[in-house]
DNA sequence: CACGAAATCAATCAGCCGTTTGATACGATT
DNA sequence: AATCGTATCAAACGGCTGATTGATTTCGTG
């Protein structure tokens, strides 16, 4: 069906850059090449089609394999390093952008398709993590505890990408991009690690 | 001006529900009791409107003052500290959180009306943390380095307002809220200030 | 070729959008 | 009391919205 792919294609990017409120059905069909009544008769109307728009588009950028504990022998330290490395690969990238922007619009207003996402594809991100971080922390360590360590590792990774608009209006020099994941990658493994290392060592005040 | 000031206060909290988009003058006038004129005679329409209620609530937002290095006798740890306890008072309020819903808008969408809220507000919030991060870095760091520290404290605060959305449908216990802001102030200071001191410390393989 | 399902089309639907108009009411100043 | 600028009002503007109609075309299958 090259007309409902041509609509799907349209459709995911101009909802990623303008968002389903600022997109009419005629400006995706015009894009795609289609007639107006093509959405209504393929996906029964926008919001299912901004629905199936959403889910795909988070589908396609899971392809990479989410590091586990497992696949590092167990090394809790060298998971959490691929880990991180992993998602700010995911967070800042070069190309396409579309999952992420739209993500980002559904934590602006969030929309029926979101629970769908987060329970089939960010809550397995998140357990890897948690599983990682539960490895570097105290066996007495609690729940609060660990879900806040892994919230500091994520806001690191994700400011970058949610807080672009901002960053790249403030007059601070040098301005970061994708040549700098790695460094980025070093500086928030190491905040992670030394953080979580203080949980289990010297008695605090 | 009874009319106006009804109308700006509709407005901010229409517009941070539900978006510029999401909400028409008619939604706002009829909320603030004013006839659909009333709009175009008092604002020049509807993108000045929200203009000056996104502006407006970045003033409100603003009335606690920046905590600065100089504050603390130039003790840097103490400042951190006082500067992320700060800001996440700023970031998970109990109460009016229009100004975050309206500034996690314009990260997904930005206006032209950003770019002034930026300059006049969030600019001061980064200097005043930078100056406090440069007193936590060795005297030869980079730029760079520093900017990313900024950013990992600025995001580890950040990601709890900005990903509420997916956090609360995470099916992870517990839930955090406006009750854990100490134990997350403690937990994003230590981890900021263990990776601070490591950039001074043992030389890296 | 002939059939019927699938797909595409132009035209149109009622309804909402932001904005404008011109009339009317108010209240202070001369 | 007359006049003025300010404010509010109902009504209407053209234009765009998502969705639907019924006719027409396309195409695989018998």
């Amino acid at each position: 069906m090259p007309t409902r792919d041509a609509i799907l294609e349209s459709a995911t990017r101009l909802f990623a850059a303008h968002g389903l409120d600022g997109v009419s059905v005629r400006d995706i069909c015009a894009d795609a090449g289609a007639n107006v009544a093509a959405i209504n008769y393929h996906f029964n109307g926008k919001d299912r089609l901004y629905q199936e728009v959403f889910e795909r588009a988070y589908q396609a950028a899971h392809l990479e394999a989410i590091p586990q504990l497992e696949d590092h022998d167990s090394d809790a330290a060298v998971a959490l390093t691929a880990w991180i490395s992993w998602y700010l690969r995911r967070t800042i990238s070069a190309g396409d952008d579309t999952a992420s922007q739209l993500l980002l619009r559904e934590a602006a207003n969030p929309t029926t398709a979101l629970e769908g996402v987060v329970h089939a594809t960010l809550h397995p991100v998140y357990r890897s993590l948690e599983t990682i971080v539960s490895a570097l922390l105290p066996p007495s360590h609690d729940a609060r505890t660990r879900k806040i360590h892994c919230l500091s590792i994520i806001g690191q990774c994700l400011v970058h990408r949610v807080c672009r608009a901002m960053i790249d209006r403030l007059p601070v020099e040098p301005a970061l991009g994708i040549q700098d994941r790695e460094t980025i990658a070093t500086i928030v493994t190491r905040n992670a690690l030394a953080g979580l290392a203080q949980e289990s060592g010297e008695d605090r005040p």
